[in-house]
DNA sequence: GATCCGTGGGA
DNA sequence: TTCCCAAGGAT
C-alpha cells in the first residue's frame, strides 16, 4: 500500500460493484440525448470532445448544431481554411482549441485516411488531445475501455475516496488517475464514463449537490463523514489584475479598419481593432468597454483616428479595411464584436 | 510546476 | 458586484 491511498476511505466499493452502480443509474437518470449522443459517429464525439474542453455543454450545444451544419465530415473540415474554422468557432473561446481541432482533421486524414483510432495513446498524439479527451474519443466514440479524469471526476472521486489533496495539484492528479485507471469497466465502459460526468454534472455538482439522488452515497466517504462541502479542497484563490489596453478606430462610410492578430496573443488569429501599447497622439476617445478574461481583466480604450495612414509604421500586422458587410462573415472576439454592434449604427 | 488561453451563467 | 467554474491542453 503506497502512502497516497493509506488515507483514503475504507468502505469504497470495489471496482466491478462501483463502475456497475454507476452504469445502473446512467440508463435511468444520465444523459443519453445530448447531440453528440445521438449518432454514434466518431467525427461528431471528437467535434464535441474540443468544444467541451473546460466549456459547459448548454454553451456547446448550438455551437455543436452549427458547426455539423457547415463541416458535416472531418474530411470537409480538414480542407477547410482557419479563416473559415475560426469563424464557425467564435465567440466560443480558448481559440486554439479551434485551430487544434481543424490541424487534428488534417492530422487524422494524413495518418489515418480519415478514420479516428480507438487507442488513447495513439489518440494523444494528435493535435488538441490529452489524456481526457483520449480516454473520453475511446470511451464515448468506440465503447472501449480506457480511463478519463476531467473536473467531475475528480471531484466525485476527491468526495468519494476523501481525497484531501488540492484536486489541481500534482499528487492528487496522479492518484485520481490511478483510481481512474482501476475502476473502469472491460465492458460497457460508454455508459460508465457518462455516469461519472453525470453524476459530477447534476448530482455531485460542486456547491449544494444533492447527495440524497445519488446511488453512491451509502459507501461515499464526503457524505458518511459529513464532509461533503470540505471536498474537494478549494485551491488558494488569486486576484486577477486589470491591464489597460488601447485599440484605433478608423472607419469611413464603407467600412472599417482591422487587423488580424498573431497567432500567439490573446484572441489569436481573430480580427480585431489594431491594438497599440499607448494611446496615439492628437487621438479623441471614441468609447470604451471592460472585459474579463480567465486570468485578467482588460479596461480597454478605443481610439478615434481619421486615416489607417497616422498608424500604419507603428503596426506590426497590416491593416485592412473590411466592409461593413463583411463584418459578420470574419471571426470577431466578442468585445469586438460586441462594440461593434453598439457602435455599427452610427459609426462616424 | 506555473501560466496562458474565453466566455457565460449562476449564486 | 464579485466570485466561481465548466467534458483541458500546450508550453
Amino acid at each position: 500500500m503506497n502512502k497516497a491511498s493509506k488515507s483514503l476511505s475504507t468502505t469504497a466499493l470495489p471496482p466491478s460493484e462501483f463502475n456497475q452502480t454507476v452504469i445502473r443509474w446512467q440508463s435511468e437518470h444520465g444523459r443519453n440525448e445530448l447531440p453528440w449522443q445521438l449518432e454514434q459517429d466518431p467525427y461528431h464525439v471528437l467535434v464535441s470532445e474540443f468544444m467541451l474542453q473546460q466549456t459547459q455543454v448548454a454553451t456547446v450545444i448550438p455551437y455543436f448544431t452549427r458547426w455539423l451544419h457547415h463541416f458535416p465530415t472531418l474530411a470537409t473540415l480538414a480542407s477547410a481554411s482557419e479563416d473559415e474554422v475560426l469563424t464557425q468557432w467564435q465567440g466560443l473561446g480558448f481559440y486554439r482549441r479551434a485551430r487544434n481541432l481543424h490541424k487534428a482533421a488534417q492530422y487524422l486524414q494524413d495518418t489515418y485516411q480519415g478514420q479516428i483510432p480507438a487507442q488513447p495513446q495513439l489518440l494523444q498524439e494528435v493535435p488538441g488531445i490529452g489524456p481526457y479527451t483520449a480516454g473520453a474519443i475511446t470511451a464515448f466514440a468506440f465503447n472501449q475501455p480506457a480511463a478519463l479524469v476531467d473536473g467531475n471526476v475528480k471531484r466525485v472521486f476527491c468526495r468519494y475516496f476523501g481525497i484531501e489533496q488540492v484536486p489541481t495539484s500534482t499528487a492528487a492528479d496522479k492518484l485520481i488517475w490511478q483510481l481512474a485507471e482501476s475502476y473502469y469497466p472491460e465492458q460497457d465502459n460508454r455508459s460508465y464514463a457518462q455516469g461519472l460526468l453525470d453524476l459530477g454534472a447534476t448530482i455531485c455538482t460542486p456547491r449544494k449537490p444533492n447527495c440524497i439522488s445519488c446511488p453512491l452515497r451509502a459507501s461515499c466517504y464526503a457524505y458518511q463523514q459529513q464532509r461533503v462541502d470540505d471536498l474537494p479542497t478549494k485551491p488558494p484563490r488569486k486576484t486577477t489584475p486589470t491591464k489597460p489596453g488601447h485599440f484605433i478606430w478608423i472607419s469611413n462610410a464603407k467600412g472599417i479598419f482591422l487587423t488580424q492578430r498573431s497567432g500567439d496573443v490573446i484572441w489569436p488569429r481573430l480580427w480585431s481593432f489594431p491594438e497599440v501599447t499607448e494611446p496615439p497622439p492628437n487621438a479623441a476617445l471614441h468609447g470604451h468597454f471592460k472585459h474579463t478574461f480567465s486570468h485578467y481583466k482588460l479596461a480597454a480604450q478605443v481610439w478615434q483616428l481619421a486615416h489607417p495612414n497616422q498608424l500604419a509604421e507603428t503596426l506590426s500586422t497590416g491593416l485592412e479595411l473590411i466592409s461593413w458587410q463583411q463584418l459578420k462573415n470574419i471571426a470577431l472576439p466578442t468585445p469586438i464584436k460586441r462594440y461593434l454592434d453598439k457602435h455599427q449604427q452610427n459609426p462616424a
